[in-house]
RNA sequence: GGCGACGUGGCCAAGGGGUAAGGCAAGGCUCUGCAAAAGCCUGAUCACCAGUUCAAAUCUGGUCGUCGCCUCCA
């Protein structure tokens, strides 16, 4: 079985073969670091997360790429969004930059999301910005006009291949002020004329200015990946303008084919309805990890295909949140087994359904990385592990092993969803000598029937977080 | 107006020509001092209409509806 991807770029899956065997060069468009990471970018690189994760898991060697955007946008206003924020916090444009980068990468890790293997900083290829708008200005794909450079649309008969749009079709809609140093309104700067007050300035051939809104991904992407590589990800409401300029660009300096698979994310809404900070509705990954534990939602993300949108309601986190509970659950159960089972292979006949669990999950993956068919998958291995933890036949350690060595190579090298392992410190482990000692006591008084005393101890203790289940073999413990 | 995605049981959501995965919720049951956990059982003909076909939720056309993009956006 061969990995299929859904190439956005023809709009079909395909077979997935690297340029270079074995090795996989990748591009995703990171953020603009100019305010606190949302739960939509939440989907956005939990979703690369899983696919590189993946892409390694099969034995591939991925160098994924990802920018930092920390030149600024344009505003619909004009405004630099950059500048717009340093001047409601009285901060200099980099401290913004350095502030929401750092964020940026905090939330990340908060969500389990590997950091890419190269973070490139717009900021930091500014030559090499020069040289590709150089190049596209030889070959007269590009024009100066009033100290700014724009892409001349009409000069790439291939505008427009992967969003399927083409150029008389579009409003014309741009800016006023800029639509007289265009030849065509559709054409896009590449470098852009600073004015006075534009605090984010760089000298260029051209005079001060900074770059335009798509050149720095073409750049970079050049730089660490080369002409032409693998796969190109980002959200979908990204696709127009900004990757299609990518390419125009990419693919007119470089006489090459830019990205080969195109990997595009599905939009997340919030009830419905986009966030937005108007609305009201601007849930940052901060304020859902408050809510929800980063397992909760990586496995709500991605209980959705990525490539369609997902919709963040109470109802569905708490949906999701339970059916991790599910999994979770069992996983913890199979690691409280192993602290007290027999060390020998006894119920290793099981092994057979952790084969098929893993048959199950690669196929659901190998299908474009079918997340929600893999969860499924899990699902139903869940109850059988259920089912046999709890058949009252002994478990060797072997076994438990095996088993939680199945959930490690799934769950949790690739979807990155299982429960942290209680922790092996020092106070971790007086805490958990201390709990013991709580459940010995309670023990005693069940014995005795004192259900009184029973429940005070369970019921204290929920009281502080950590819950007790009774089972026919002992009670066991789990910090809820 | 243009481009794109989507409409599957109360909710979330796979599938995508051969007769509807999975999770949550609900009800019943088993286990159980109670609780929890876990397991078992119960439910949909796939927005609507018209075609193609031996066969359609899956293909084609149309209708209605939802969402995203077309200006920065993951």
């Amino acid at each position: 079985m061969t990995l299929r991807i859904f190439n956005v770029l023809g709009r079909e899956k395909q077979d997935f073969v690297p340029l270079n065997e074995g090795h996989v060069n990748m591009y995703v468009c990171g953020p603009t670091v100019y305010d606190n990471s949302h739960i939509g970018h939440a989907k956005t690189y939990v979703a690369f997360d899983v696919i590189t994760r993946y892409l390694r898991a099969t034995g591939l060697d991925v160098l994924y790429v990802q920018n930092i955007t920390d030149v600024g946008h344009l505003l619909d206003s004009g405004e630099d969004r950059i500048l717009k924020k340093a001047a409601q916090t009285q901060a200099k444009p980099m401290q913004i930059v350095e502030t929401y980068a750092k964020a940026y990468f905090d939330a990340m890790d908060k969500l389990g999301v590997q950091r890419p293997d190269i973070s490139p900083r717009a900021s930091g290829h500014i030559p090499e910005m020069f040289k590709m708008i150089e190049t596209l200005l030889e070959k007269e794909n590009a024009y100066v006009s009033n100290g700014s450079v724009y892409f001349d649309v009409s000069s790439d008969p291939n505008y427009g291949k992967l969003s399927n749009r083409r150029l008389q079709e579009q409003e014309a809609g741009t800016r006023e002020a800029v639509r007289g140093e265009k030849r065509n309104p559709e054409d896009f700067a590449l470098w852009k004329r600073a004015e006075p007050e534009h605090i984010l300035r760089w000298d260029s051939p051209w005079g001060e200015g900074f770059p335009g809104w798509h050149i720095e991904c073409s750049a970079m992407a050049l730089k660490y990946l080369g002409a032409t590589f693998d796969i190109h990800g980002g959200g979908i409401d990204n696709i127009f303008p900004h990757n299609e300029s990518e390419i125009a660009q990419s693919e007119c300096a470089n006489d090459a084919e830019f990205a080969r698979y195109w990997i595009l994310v599905g939009s997340l809404t919030v009830d419905g309805i986009k966030m937005s900070k108007s609305l009201g509705n601007f849930i940052t990954i901060d304020d859902a990890l408050k809510q929800f534990p980063a397992p909760v939602i990586r496995y709500f993300m991605q209980s959705v295909h990525y490539s369609n949108p997902v919709d963040y309601s109470d109802d569905a986190m708490n949906g999701a949140a339970r059916g991790w509970e599910r999994l979770a659950n069992a996983v913890r159960l199979a690691r409280q087994m192993g602290r007290s089972a027999p060390e020998g292979s006894e119920g290793i006949a099981f092994e057979e359904r952790l084969g098929t669990l893993r048959a199950d999950f690669t196929a659901a993956m190998d299908d474009d990385f079918n997340t929600p068919q893999a969860i499924a998958s899990l699902q139903e291995f869940t109850r059988d592990v259920n089912t046999f933890l709890n058949s009252g036949t002994a478990i060797g350690r072997i076994t438990l092993d095996a088993i939680l060595d199945t959930y490690e190579a799934t769950a949790g090298k690739v979807l990155g969803i299982l429960p942290s392992p209680e922790a092996d410190s020092g106070s971790a482990q007086r805490e958990a000598a201390l709990i013991q000692m709580l459940i010995d006591l309670r023990v005693q008084a069940r014995k005795a029937k004192n259900w009184a005393e029973s429940d005070r101890i369970r019921n204290e203790l929920a009281a502080i977080g950590v819950i007790l289940e009774d089972r026919a073999d002992g009670t066991v413990w789990k910090v809820g």
